[in-house]
RNA sequence: CGGGGCGUGGCGCAGUCCGGUAGCGCACCUGCUUUGGGAGCAGGGGGUCCCCGGUUCGAAUCCGGGCGCCCCGACCA
């Protein structure tokens, strides 16, 4: 007989490990439509969470959300060049409605720069009406060659900031603000710490002027691109006429941003904390936070299914999102399974033992080096300190996290075939010095399958500036993290 | 688009080479006994064998042609 409760082992075949992972903790499940998935209530419950902590960060830093069109006329689209150059091959075009051929196709929005900056023309006349600070929540669609649950799909679930503002400083700062937003974000909710930086000119977004990314190292060392914020310059004002009079009197083109993260993230999340036993929420971001299984024996489990009652109530009291799985069709072990398998952090076992006794059984969805998955303790206890473990929790994710990026990450590496051994022998991250050549970018991508992340910003630089690039040839004019990239 | 693998009850698969009217495990339903790490016994329900065409008395199986999915590559914020 097959044992088909296991999962294939993160060591054995990384990409199983995750496919499996994400449909049978019921993240996500494809679905009748090519490279489109159907996120299910546990995927999606996760997204909320996530909505909710960004949306309240967005609000926070003065932005408002409206809505476009999801179908934007095609000639839009054509307007900025290297935006159509950019986003034409994976277009999904509508020729056809109600019944007729239509004058003019729409394109299923890839990313609505073209249609929010037409608009953002009509609404703007005077510096007095900048800037303009929207988000936008919304599904997109790009027709990839090839798709993957959560990572690429064809279409997805996602937020994009798009800012208008008078001068090209107060864009470059709304950029970087957002980008460090992102990371916080990153960090403090999901526990997937990035690195952070400008993105290359060949790696940049279609229709930009320079764009800053946030990269996540995940289990297998490759490197997802998690968030990514652009200043935009005046490319699109100008095709678009957004244009405002100044004090002084004189006409100018607004400048402009905007930034996204989307459902890729839960696939990040799942990369960077799932184990063999599946996936692992952390405690912020988790629909369910502590599940509590009655264990009942015997003809009468009134007495313990009040006392999980009240234990259920106290916690909820306290802030925390509990579930009672009060099924009694599924044995106990049963159970712990499925919970595991789908990442809840904490789990209380309340039985008759345990009303004798005034105690419950908690156990930790991951469990620290020596330390024993079960502990029995005290009722009010585990109901008092259950607020202040899930911060630990959550922390001890991010810790973990992170305490693993920088062990995967090599520094000071100053020839090609450094590069390919450290890339061979399982590095993540890889900093060395460029000389600012796109053709040095090609020959280590041919030989290596990396490409440069990110130009890291100040703080994830290294603490000696290499002085040549790492192709031999010419002085390094600044230094890049290099990695085999999803 | 190139290479590889695969389409058979909800899921995972066997059967295909060698044609004979579909089977196993899990899941599901009913009953009883159970429940502190994937419960047991008994009974039961469920399948256009991816699609179209051909060969044949007869096709999951042979032949021809499609379609779809997964992995690797190429490509891609």
């Amino acid at each position: 007989m097959a044992d088909d409760k296991k999962l294939t082992p993160r060591s054995e075949d990384f990409a199983t490990w995750y496919n499996e992972v994400v449909q049978r903790a019921e993240l996500a499940d494809y679905s009748p439509v090519r490279g489109s998935m159907v996120i299910r209530p546990w995927g999606y419950g996760i997204w909320e969470n996530m909505q909710r902590a960004l949306d309240d960060m967005f609000k926070e830093t003065g932005h408002e959300n409206a809505y476009f069109p999801l179908l934007i006329p095609m000639s839009f689209i054509e307007k900025e060049k290297e935006h159509v150059e950019g986003f034409a091959p994976e277009l999904a075009v509508v020729t056809q409605a109600g019944g007729k051929e239509l004058e003019e196709p729409y394109v299923i929005r890839p990313t609505s720069e073209t249609i929010i900056y037409s608009m953002y023309a009509k609404w703007v006349q005077s510096y007095r009406d900048l800037p303009i600070l929207m988000n936008q929540w919304a599904n997109v669609m790009r027709w990839e060659m090839r798709t993957r649950l959560f990572l690429r799909t064809a279409e997805f679930l996602w937020q994009e900031g798009h800012t208008a503002h008078a001068t090209a400083q107060e864009a470059e700062e709304e950029t970087l603000m957002i980008l460090g937003l992102y990371r916080t974000f990153m960090e403090d909710w999901i526990g997937m710490p990035p690195i952070t930086g400008l993105k290359s000119e060949s790696e940049k977004f279609a229709g930009a002027v320079r764009s800053y990314s946030c990269e996540a190292l995940m289990q297998d060392n490759k490197a997802l691109q998690a968030g990514t914020s652009h200043f935009l310059g005046q490319n699109f004002a100008k095709q678009f006429d957004l244009k405002f009079q100044s004090e002084a009197g004189q006409e100018e083109y607004a400048w402009n941003t905007s930034w996204g993260v989307s459902t890729r993230l839960i696939g990040g999340l799942v990369m960077t904390h799932g184990d063999d036993s599946g996936l692992i929420v952390p405690p912020r971001l988790a629909p369910i936070q502590v599940v509590i299984v009655p264990i009942l024996k015997g003809d009468d489990p009134s007495a313990v299914l009040e006392k999980v009652d009240e234990v259920a109530g106290r916690l909820k009291a306290a802030g925390v999102r509990v579930k009672i799985d009060a099924r009694d069709n599924l044995s106990p072990g049963a159970k712990y399974y499925e919970w595991e398998r789908k990442g809840v952090p904490f789990r209380l076992e309340i039985g008759p033992k345990d009303l004798e006794k005034g105690s419950v059984a908690l156990a930790r969805r991951v469990v620290p080096d020596g330390a024993k998955r079960k502990s029995f303790l005290p009722e009010a206890q585990a109901v008092a300190e259950m607020p202040d473990l899930l911060e630990a929790f959550q922390s001890e994710l991010r810790d973990a996290a992170k305490a693993r990026r920088e062990e995967n990450t090599v520094r000071g590496v100053k020839s090609l075939e450094e590069l390919e051994e450290a890339l061979d022998g399982g590095a993540g991250f890889v900093f060395t010095g460029w000389n600012g050549e796109p053709a040095v970018e090609d020959a280590v991508k041919e030989r290596t399958k990396a490409t440069i992340r990110c130009l890291p910003g100040d703080e994830f630089r290294s603490a000696e500036t290499p002085s040549k690039c790492v192709s031999g040839s010419g002085d390094s004019v600044t230094e890049v993290a290099w990695a085999r990239a999803y």
